[in-house]
DNA sequence: TATTTTTAGCTAACACTGTTAACTTATACT
DNA sequence: AGTATAAGTTAACAGTGTTAGCTAAAAATA
């Protein structure tokens, strides 16, 4: 005979027991991988009993994508904490922000729905080395020494600062509207221009 | 009676025909969404007839892969051709790449797995506004002026270069080294602070 | 305490999915 | 004309998310 707190304790306990089995399988296969059947034998309850704590598969991925986002703050709230001046806060708060990415990566690929599009043979496709030698031999005119080792860096920089602004806002997390989507993009971009010779 | 020559441009059509039936697809509901079976309807064939063109379902994504980043690199290359400064180049470049990403969307999305969580819901979750308050408050202590809508700019361009930076190398997309990842992330979040007051 | 109501859990099914094996039909070549 | 090859078919396997309908146990009521 359970009273009514003994329930909700139990609930809330099984909750998280399916939430834990899912992130182990997206760390391992991905989301793609997880499976309510797979989540269930794992719980040691039926199939149906997943769903009378999640509506959904979806839903699971929401749960994680809140959860991640809340982990994410409060990491990076206790970084900004450290430090006194905000430049260092910033940037402190930068490698917060990167090695959540890859310490939690089960979540932060929920986060923003990275399929992990075939790791192994991403590096393979000869496709991206034209795309980059393009860029790269553009940035290359604006730099004064000629460092190759800098070049690469500069190119992955400007990259990430492309992708991560059209990821971004084509997942539609940010309420940015349309026109200011431009700004951010120029604004960026000229800043990454500005710092190219250090 | 078909001749060689036919018989390949016959089997070229048909492998044609199938990816742009998976285009309209993705572009209306997601890669997730896209189904073998509904490929072969829509061409006008049984379900194995697609397995004589791609190998596997993700065979078809790689072939949206390589196609893309073409399609980039060309629509980038003549960017690039229509300006002299390397300064406008990339500019332009910059604003090429991301008119691509939006005009072809369904390219854009398989190269880099993004899995479109819920784009509807996205916005109403309450978690990412905390995130953003508590970067927007270290931001906001660097800029001189106190203009909300630039702290809101600035916040999204940083935004979009930790998140560019995290998932490019997650997705492993470049051979860029481990120890290379903490210079290039160094080194855009300090291009940032130093352009953060124009 | 006996009876009803609510809850927890189950099995079984539906409508899908990717993928493959085995068969049939039409085309091309000797 | 007869045979090898290719093209295309149906049918099945093993898996998926999701739901309807049933059973057994616990909680609440009388």
């Amino acid at each position: 005979m359970l009273v009514k707190n003994d329930r909700q304790k139990q609930k809330e306990l099984t909750k998280n027991a399916i939430l834990k089995v899912a992130e182990e399988i997206v760390l391992q296969e991905g989301w793609q991988a997880v499976s309510i059947r797979k989540i269930a034998e794992a719980i040691g309850y039926s199939l149906p009993v997943v769903y009378n704590h999640f509506e959904s598969k979806d839903a699971i991925q929401e749960e994680f994508v809140k959860n991640g986002f809340n982990m994410l703050a409060t990491a990076m709230q206790s970084t900004k904490e450290k430090y006194a001046a905000p430049e260092q806060q910033l940037t402190q708060m930068a490698v917060t922000y990167f090695d959540f990415a890859f310490q939690n990566s089960a979540y932060y690929k929920m986060m923003f729905g990275l399929g992990i599009p075939s790791c192994q043979k991403a590096r393979e496709i000869e496709e991206i080395g034209n795309f980059s030698s393009i860029v790269i031999a553009t940035i290359s005119n604006l730099m004064v020494q000629d460092d190759e080792q800098r070049k690469l860096l500069k190119f992955h920089t400007l990259w990430s600062i492309l992708h991560g602004l059209t990821s971004i806002s084509m997942v539609n997390l940010t309420a940015a509207p349309d026109e200011m989507q431009q700004h951010i993009l120029l604004d960026a971009v000229q800043g990454f221009i500005k710092n190219i010779n250090r």
